[in-house]
DNA sequence: GGTCGATAGTGGTACGTCCAACTATAACGG
DNA sequence: CCGTTATAGTTGGACGTACCACTATCGACC
Protein backbone atom coordinates (compact mmCIF):
# COMPACT_ATOMS: atom_id res chain seq x y z
CA UNK A 1 0.00 0.00 0.00
CA UNK A 2 2.85 2.41 0.60
CA UNK A 3 4.58 3.71 -2.44
CA UNK A 4 7.94 2.39 -1.28
CA UNK A 5 8.82 -1.11 -0.41
CA UNK A 6 9.34 -1.56 3.30
CA UNK A 7 12.61 -0.44 4.77
CA UNK A 8 14.68 -2.88 6.77
CA UNK A 9 14.61 -0.52 9.74
CA UNK A 10 12.46 2.20 11.19
CA UNK A 11 13.95 5.51 10.07
CA UNK A 12 12.33 7.34 12.94
CA UNK A 13 13.91 5.07 15.53
CA UNK A 14 17.15 5.68 13.71
CA UNK A 15 16.68 9.44 13.87
CA UNK A 16 15.92 9.20 17.56
CA UNK A 17 19.19 7.39 18.18
CA UNK A 18 21.00 10.06 16.16
CA UNK A 19 19.39 12.74 18.28
CA UNK A 20 20.47 11.05 21.47
CA UNK A 21 23.98 10.51 20.20
CA UNK A 22 24.07 14.22 19.48
CA UNK A 23 23.30 14.90 23.14
CA UNK A 24 19.76 16.17 22.51
CA UNK A 25 18.28 13.61 24.83
CA UNK A 26 15.45 15.77 26.10
CA UNK A 27 14.30 16.61 22.62
CA UNK A 28 14.76 13.13 21.16
CA UNK A 29 11.47 11.71 22.37
CA UNK A 30 9.28 14.58 21.25
CA UNK A 31 11.21 14.72 17.97
CA UNK A 32 10.32 11.09 17.37
CA UNK A 33 6.71 11.75 18.32
CA UNK A 34 6.46 14.74 16.00
CA UNK A 35 8.08 12.90 13.13
CA UNK A 36 5.84 9.89 13.72
CA UNK A 37 2.80 12.11 13.53
CA UNK A 38 3.99 13.60 10.26
CA UNK A 39 4.59 10.19 8.69
CA UNK A 40 1.37 8.73 10.01
CA UNK A 41 -0.55 11.65 8.59
CA UNK A 42 1.05 11.13 5.23
CA UNK A 43 0.11 7.45 5.22
CA UNK A 44 -3.39 8.08 6.50
CA UNK A 45 -4.08 10.85 4.04
CA UNK A 46 -2.80 8.77 1.15
CA UNK A 47 -4.94 5.86 2.21
CA UNK A 48 -8.01 8.06 2.66
CA UNK A 49 -7.56 9.64 -0.74
CA UNK A 50 -7.20 6.22 -2.31
CA UNK A 51 -10.41 5.05 -0.67
CA UNK A 52 -12.25 8.18 -1.74
CA UNK A 53 -11.00 8.14 -5.30
CA UNK A 54 -13.97 6.11 -6.62
CA UNK A 55 -16.22 8.87 -5.29
CA UNK A 56 -14.13 11.50 -7.03
CA UNK A 57 -13.40 13.00 -3.63
CA UNK A 58 -10.31 13.88 -1.67
CA UNK A 59 -10.18 13.76 2.09
CA UNK A 60 -10.37 17.52 2.46
CA UNK A 61 -13.40 17.72 0.22
CA UNK A 62 -14.91 14.81 2.11
CA UNK A 63 -14.40 16.70 5.35
CA UNK A 64 -16.47 19.57 4.02
CA UNK A 65 -19.27 17.24 3.02
CA UNK A 66 -19.18 15.41 6.33
CA UNK A 67 -19.30 18.68 8.22
CA UNK A 68 -22.32 19.81 6.25
CA UNK A 69 -24.05 16.48 6.74
CA UNK A 70 -24.14 17.16 10.47
CA UNK A 71 -25.14 20.79 10.18
CA UNK A 72 -28.61 22.19 10.66
CA UNK A 73 -30.39 21.97 7.30
CA UNK A 74 -27.17 20.69 5.81
CA UNK A 75 -25.84 24.18 5.33
CA UNK A 76 -23.23 26.39 6.91
CA UNK A 77 -21.40 29.67 6.41
CA UNK A 78 -18.08 29.39 4.62
CA UNK A 79 -16.53 31.14 7.55
CA UNK A 80 -17.84 28.65 10.01
CA UNK A 81 -16.72 25.70 7.93
CA UNK A 82 -13.27 27.22 7.76
CA UNK A 83 -13.20 27.65 11.53
CA UNK A 84 -14.48 24.17 12.33
CA UNK A 85 -12.22 22.42 9.88
CA UNK A 86 -9.43 24.73 10.96
CA UNK A 87 -8.11 25.43 7.55
CA UNK A 88 -7.47 28.71 5.84
CA UNK A 89 -10.53 30.32 4.24
CA UNK A 90 -8.97 29.95 0.83
CA UNK A 91 -8.86 26.20 1.31
CA UNK A 92 -12.60 26.19 1.82
CA UNK A 93 -13.07 28.34 -1.25
CA UNK A 94 -10.99 25.85 -3.18
CA UNK A 95 -12.82 22.79 -1.87
CA UNK A 96 -16.24 24.33 -2.36
CA UNK A 97 -15.36 25.34 -5.91
CA UNK A 98 -14.64 21.75 -6.78
CA UNK A 99 -17.55 20.32 -4.84
CA UNK A 100 -19.86 22.76 -6.55
CA UNK A 101 -18.50 21.76 -9.94
CA UNK A 102 -19.27 18.17 -9.00
CA UNK A 103 -22.79 19.13 -7.97
CA UNK A 104 -22.32 18.00 -4.39
CA UNK A 105 -22.80 21.38 -2.75
CA UNK A 106 -24.40 24.68 -3.65
CA UNK A 107 -23.44 28.23 -2.71
CA UNK A 108 -26.34 30.26 -1.40
CA UNK A 109 -26.55 33.92 -0.51
CA UNK A 110 -27.23 34.88 3.08
CA UNK A 111 -30.14 37.27 3.37
CA UNK A 112 -28.87 38.97 6.51
CA UNK A 113 -25.29 39.53 5.35
CA UNK A 114 -24.48 40.09 1.75
CA UNK A 115 -20.81 39.40 2.29
CA UNK A 116 -21.42 35.92 3.55
CA UNK A 117 -22.08 32.73 1.62
CA UNK A 118 -23.79 29.59 2.77
CA UNK A 119 -22.63 26.23 1.53
CA UNK A 120 -25.44 23.73 1.27
CA UNK A 121 -25.29 20.02 0.63
CA UNK A 122 -27.22 18.90 -2.42
CA UNK A 123 -29.18 15.68 -2.49
CA UNK A 124 -26.44 14.07 -4.49
CA UNK A 125 -23.89 15.39 -2.03
CA UNK A 126 -25.77 13.80 0.81
CA UNK A 127 -25.85 10.45 -0.94
CA UNK A 128 -22.17 10.57 -1.76
CA UNK A 129 -21.08 11.56 1.71
CA UNK A 130 -23.02 8.68 3.21
CA UNK A 131 -21.35 6.19 0.91
CA UNK A 132 -17.96 7.79 1.45
CA UNK A 133 -18.36 7.67 5.22
CA UNK A 134 -19.17 4.01 5.07
CA UNK A 135 -16.14 3.33 2.90
CA UNK A 136 -13.86 5.28 5.23
CA UNK A 137 -15.22 3.55 8.29
CA UNK A 138 -14.78 0.12 6.84
CA UNK A 139 -11.53 0.56 5.03
CA UNK A 140 -9.70 3.09 7.16
CA UNK A 141 -11.02 3.72 10.64
CA UNK A 142 -11.80 0.10 11.44
CA UNK A 143 -8.49 -1.09 10.07
CA UNK A 144 -5.96 1.21 11.69
CA UNK A 145 -5.02 -1.55 14.11
CA UNK A 146 -4.83 0.91 16.99
CA UNK A 147 -5.75 -0.67 20.26
CA UNK A 148 -8.47 0.89 22.35
CA UNK A 149 -5.96 2.17 24.85
CA UNK A 150 -3.77 3.64 22.13
CA UNK A 151 -6.70 5.44 20.61
CA UNK A 152 -7.57 7.08 23.89
CA UNK A 153 -4.01 8.10 24.61
CA UNK A 154 -3.51 9.51 21.13
CA UNK A 155 -6.75 11.44 21.21
CA UNK A 156 -6.10 12.79 24.68
CA UNK A 157 -2.48 13.72 24.07
CA UNK A 158 -3.22 15.42 20.78
CA UNK A 159 -6.28 17.12 22.17
CA UNK A 160 -4.09 18.60 24.87
CA UNK A 161 -1.55 19.64 22.31
CA UNK A 162 -4.15 21.24 20.09
CA UNK A 163 -5.65 23.08 23.00
CA UNK A 164 -2.24 24.36 24.06
CA UNK A 165 -1.61 25.45 20.48
CA UNK A 166 -4.72 27.58 20.66
CA UNK A 167 -6.94 25.40 18.53
CA UNK A 168 -9.78 25.56 20.98
CA UNK A 169 -10.50 26.37 24.58
CA UNK A 170 -12.43 24.32 27.12
CA UNK A 171 -10.19 21.28 27.11
CA UNK A 172 -12.93 18.74 27.60
CA UNK A 173 -10.59 15.83 27.35
CA UNK A 174 -7.91 16.89 29.74
CA UNK A 175 -7.51 14.66 32.76
CA UNK A 176 -9.82 15.61 35.55
CA UNK A 177 -9.06 18.98 37.00
CA UNK A 178 -11.75 20.95 35.22
CA UNK A 179 -13.66 23.87 36.62
CA UNK A 180 -16.90 22.01 37.27
CA UNK A 181 -19.31 23.97 35.11
CA UNK A 182 -19.29 26.39 32.25
CA UNK A 183 -22.51 28.11 33.25
CA UNK A 184 -24.17 28.02 29.85
CA UNK A 185 -25.32 24.65 28.57
CA UNK A 186 -25.05 25.89 24.98
CA UNK B 1 0.01 31.02 16.86
CA UNK B 2 -2.79 29.25 15.03
CA UNK B 3 -4.33 31.16 12.19
CA UNK B 4 -7.77 31.01 13.76
CA UNK B 5 -8.80 32.23 17.10
CA UNK B 6 -9.58 29.38 19.45
CA UNK B 7 -12.91 27.66 19.08
CA UNK B 8 -15.18 27.37 22.07
CA UNK B 9 -15.24 23.59 21.67
CA UNK B 10 -13.10 20.82 20.31
CA UNK B 11 -14.40 20.04 16.83
CA UNK B 12 -12.90 16.57 16.93
CA UNK B 13 -14.71 15.66 20.12
CA UNK B 14 -17.82 16.97 18.42
CA UNK B 15 -17.22 14.80 15.37
CA UNK B 16 -16.70 11.79 17.59
CA UNK B 17 -20.07 12.37 19.22
CA UNK B 18 -21.65 12.70 15.79
CA UNK B 19 -20.10 9.40 14.77
CA UNK B 20 -21.44 7.68 17.82
CA UNK B 21 -24.87 9.17 17.37
CA UNK B 22 -24.79 7.77 13.87
CA UNK B 23 -24.22 4.30 15.29
CA UNK B 24 -20.63 4.02 14.12
CA UNK B 25 -19.38 3.40 17.62
CA UNK B 26 -16.59 1.03 16.67
CA UNK B 27 -15.17 3.49 14.17
CA UNK B 28 -15.65 6.60 16.29
CA UNK B 29 -12.51 6.25 18.35
CA UNK B 30 -10.14 5.55 15.48
CA UNK B 31 -11.84 8.30 13.47
CA UNK B 32 -11.06 10.74 16.27
CA UNK B 33 -7.50 9.45 16.45
CA UNK B 34 -6.98 9.78 12.71
CA UNK B 35 -8.48 13.24 12.62
CA UNK B 36 -6.39 14.28 15.61
CA UNK B 37 -3.27 13.13 13.85
CA UNK B 38 -4.18 15.12 10.76
CA UNK B 39 -4.80 18.31 12.73
CA UNK B 40 -1.74 17.88 14.89
CA UNK B 41 0.38 17.42 11.79
CA UNK B 42 -1.01 20.60 10.33
CA UNK B 43 -0.21 22.55 13.47
CA UNK B 44 3.23 21.00 13.86
CA UNK B 45 4.17 21.56 10.27
CA UNK B 46 3.02 25.16 10.37
CA UNK B 47 4.96 25.77 13.54
CA UNK B 48 8.06 24.09 12.13
CA UNK B 49 7.91 26.11 8.95
CA UNK B 50 7.52 29.29 10.95
CA UNK B 51 10.58 28.43 13.04
CA UNK B 52 12.59 27.58 9.95
CA UNK B 53 11.58 30.65 7.99
CA UNK B 54 14.55 32.75 9.20
CA UNK B 55 16.81 30.06 7.74
CA UNK B 56 14.93 30.18 4.45
CA UNK B 57 14.04 26.54 4.97
CA UNK B 58 10.87 24.52 5.06
CA UNK B 59 10.48 21.42 7.17
CA UNK B 60 10.79 19.08 4.22
CA UNK B 61 13.97 20.76 3.06
CA UNK B 62 15.24 20.68 6.62
CA UNK B 63 14.60 16.95 6.72
CA UNK B 64 16.85 16.46 3.73
CA UNK B 65 19.62 18.46 5.35
CA UNK B 66 19.25 16.65 8.66
CA UNK B 67 19.37 13.29 6.93
CA UNK B 68 22.55 14.24 5.12
CA UNK B 69 24.12 15.56 8.29
CA UNK B 70 23.99 12.05 9.73
CA UNK B 71 25.14 10.30 6.58
CA UNK B 72 28.62 9.02 5.89
CA UNK B 73 30.62 11.90 4.40
CA UNK B 74 27.45 13.96 4.46
CA UNK B 75 26.29 12.54 1.18
CA UNK B 76 23.66 10.13 -0.02
CA UNK B 77 21.99 8.84 -3.18
CA UNK B 78 18.79 10.63 -4.11
CA UNK B 79 17.09 7.27 -4.13
CA UNK B 80 18.16 6.48 -0.62
CA UNK B 81 17.07 9.85 0.67
CA UNK B 82 13.70 9.31 -0.93
CA UNK B 83 13.39 5.90 0.73
CA UNK B 84 14.49 7.06 4.17
CA UNK B 85 12.31 10.14 4.17
CA UNK B 86 9.55 8.09 2.62
CA UNK B 87 8.48 10.62 0.10
CA UNK B 88 8.10 10.32 -3.62
CA UNK B 89 11.32 10.71 -5.59
CA UNK B 90 9.96 13.87 -7.18
CA UNK B 91 9.69 15.47 -3.77
CA UNK B 92 13.39 14.91 -3.26
CA UNK B 93 14.14 16.34 -6.67
CA UNK B 94 12.10 19.37 -5.75
CA UNK B 95 13.73 19.85 -2.35
CA UNK B 96 17.23 19.30 -3.67
CA UNK B 97 16.63 21.78 -6.49
CA UNK B 98 15.83 24.47 -3.97
CA UNK B 99 18.54 23.49 -1.53
CA UNK B 100 21.04 23.53 -4.34
CA UNK B 101 19.88 26.98 -5.42
CA UNK B 102 20.45 28.10 -1.85
CA UNK B 103 23.94 26.58 -1.88
CA UNK B 104 23.20 24.19 0.96
CA UNK B 105 23.69 20.97 -0.99
CA UNK B 106 25.46 19.90 -4.13
CA UNK B 107 24.58 17.24 -6.68
CA UNK B 108 27.47 14.95 -7.51
CA UNK B 109 27.73 12.22 -10.11
CA UNK B 110 28.23 8.66 -8.98
CA UNK B 111 31.18 7.04 -10.67
CA UNK B 112 29.78 3.53 -10.53
CA UNK B 113 26.32 4.33 -11.84
CA UNK B 114 25.77 7.13 -14.25
CA UNK B 115 22.02 7.17 -13.64
CA UNK B 116 22.44 7.93 -9.98
CA UNK B 117 23.10 11.22 -8.26
CA UNK B 118 24.61 11.88 -4.89
CA UNK B 119 23.42 14.76 -2.80
CA UNK B 120 26.14 16.22 -0.64
CA UNK B 121 25.90 18.76 2.13
CA UNK B 122 27.98 21.88 1.58
CA UNK B 123 29.81 23.58 4.40
CA UNK B 124 27.15 26.22 4.48
CA UNK B 125 24.50 23.54 4.53
CA UNK B 126 26.12 21.92 7.51
CA UNK B 127 26.19 25.20 9.39
CA UNK B 128 22.60 25.96 8.61
CA UNK B 129 21.30 22.55 9.56
CA UNK B 130 23.03 22.76 12.92
CA UNK B 131 21.42 26.09 13.67
CA UNK B 132 18.07 24.90 12.39
CA UNK B 133 18.21 21.77 14.52
CA UNK B 134 18.90 23.84 17.58
CA UNK B 135 16.00 26.13 16.79
CA UNK B 136 13.63 23.21 16.24
CA UNK B 137 14.73 21.51 19.42
CA UNK B 138 14.26 24.60 21.51
CA UNK B 139 11.15 26.01 19.93
CA UNK B 140 9.29 22.92 18.84
CA UNK B 141 10.39 19.60 20.27
CA UNK B 142 11.00 20.85 23.79
CA UNK B 143 7.74 22.76 23.84
CA UNK B 144 5.19 20.25 22.61
CA UNK B 145 4.02 19.72 26.15
CA UNK B 146 3.72 15.98 25.62
CA UNK B 147 4.37 14.04 28.75
CA UNK B 148 7.01 11.36 28.73
CA UNK B 149 4.40 8.65 28.83
CA UNK B 150 2.42 10.22 26.01
CA UNK B 151 5.52 10.44 23.87
CA UNK B 152 6.22 6.77 24.30
CA UNK B 153 2.67 5.73 23.58
CA UNK B 154 2.45 7.92 20.51
CA UNK B 155 5.74 6.71 19.15
CA UNK B 156 4.91 3.08 19.83
CA UNK B 157 1.37 3.22 18.47
CA UNK B 158 2.39 5.06 15.33
CA UNK B 159 5.41 2.87 14.85
CA UNK B 160 3.10 -0.13 14.91
CA UNK B 161 0.77 1.54 12.48
CA UNK B 162 3.57 2.47 10.12
CA UNK B 163 4.94 -1.04 10.25
CA UNK B 164 1.51 -2.50 9.51
CA UNK B 165 1.17 -0.07 6.63
CA UNK B 166 4.33 -1.48 5.16
CA UNK B 167 6.60 1.42 5.95
CA UNK B 168 9.28 -0.81 7.34
CA UNK B 169 9.80 -4.32 8.66
CA UNK B 170 11.44 -5.42 11.90
CA UNK B 171 9.09 -3.74 14.34
CA UNK B 172 11.68 -2.85 16.91
CA UNK B 173 9.31 -0.79 18.99
CA UNK B 174 6.27 -2.97 19.26
CA UNK B 175 5.25 -3.90 22.78
CA UNK B 176 5.58 -7.56 23.51
CA UNK B 177 2.39 -9.29 22.55
CA UNK B 178 3.33 -10.21 19.03
CA UNK B 179 2.41 -13.48 17.46
CA UNK B 180 5.77 -15.04 18.14
CA UNK B 181 6.58 -15.83 14.55
CA UNK B 182 4.93 -15.34 11.23
CA UNK B 183 6.40 -18.44 9.61
CA UNK B 184 7.93 -16.67 6.65
CA UNK B 185 10.51 -14.03 7.46
CA UNK B 186 9.55 -12.22 4.23
C1' DG C 1 -25.36 59.91 8.15
C1' DG C 2 -20.60 59.64 6.97
C1' DT C 3 -16.11 57.92 8.13
C1' DC C 4 -13.28 54.18 9.51
C1' DG C 5 -11.97 49.88 11.21
C1' DA C 6 -13.51 44.95 11.16
C1' DT C 7 -15.21 40.98 8.62
C1' DA C 8 -16.49 37.43 4.59
C1' DG C 9 -14.95 35.76 0.76
C1' DT C 10 -11.95 35.49 -3.45
C1' DG C 11 -7.80 35.78 -6.70
C1' DG C 12 -2.98 35.14 -7.28
C1' DT C 13 1.35 33.15 -5.82
C1' DA C 14 4.49 29.86 -3.53
C1' DC C 15 5.34 25.47 -1.91
C1' DG C 16 5.02 20.33 -1.08
C1' DT C 17 2.99 16.12 -2.41
C1' DC C 18 1.68 12.60 -5.62
C1' DC C 19 1.10 10.50 -10.25
C1' DA C 20 2.07 9.47 -15.17
C1' DA C 21 5.19 9.75 -18.62
C1' DC C 22 9.77 10.15 -20.14
C1' DT C 23 15.18 9.64 -20.68
C1' DA C 24 19.19 7.43 -19.65
C1' DT C 25 21.55 3.79 -17.88
C1' DA C 26 22.10 -0.78 -15.83
C1' DA C 27 21.35 -5.70 -15.44
C1' DC C 28 19.80 -9.90 -17.06
C1' DG C 29 19.00 -13.75 -20.36
C1' DG C 30 19.19 -15.84 -24.58
C1' DC D 1 26.27 -9.30 -28.09
C1' DC D 2 21.66 -7.78 -28.25
C1' DG D 3 17.03 -7.30 -26.77
C1' DT D 4 14.16 -7.01 -22.68
C1' DT D 5 13.28 -5.55 -18.27
C1' DA D 6 14.33 -2.88 -14.23
C1' DT D 7 16.12 1.20 -12.03
C1' DA D 8 17.53 6.47 -11.06
C1' DG D 9 16.13 10.62 -11.76
C1' DT D 10 13.55 14.43 -14.00
C1' DT D 11 9.57 16.92 -16.17
C1' DG D 12 4.81 18.36 -16.31
C1' DG D 13 0.35 18.41 -14.27
C1' DA D 14 -3.19 18.04 -10.49
C1' DC D 15 -4.34 19.09 -5.92
C1' DG D 16 -4.27 21.04 -1.06
C1' DT D 17 -2.48 24.49 1.92
C1' DA D 18 -0.85 28.94 3.45
C1' DC D 19 0.04 33.87 2.76
C1' DC D 20 -0.88 38.51 0.77
C1' DA D 21 -3.62 41.68 -1.32
C1' DC D 22 -8.08 43.02 -2.73
C1' DT D 23 -13.33 43.88 -2.92
C1' DA D 24 -17.56 44.28 -0.80
C1' DT D 25 -20.14 44.76 3.06
C1' DC D 26 -21.04 45.41 7.92
C1' DG D 27 -20.93 47.83 12.20
C1' DA D 28 -19.67 51.21 15.39
C1' DC D 29 -18.81 55.70 16.61
C1' DC D 30 -18.87 60.69 16.30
Amino acid sequence: MPQHEPLPRDPIAEARRNWEREGWTQAAGPMAAVTSIMRAQQLLLGQADRILKPFRLTFSRYEVLALLSFAREHKMLMKKASALLQVHPTSITNAVDRLEDAGLVRREPVSTDRRAVNVALTLEGLEIVEQASRALNEQLFLTTGFEEQEVETIVAALSGFRARSGDFTAPENLPVSLPPSPPAAS
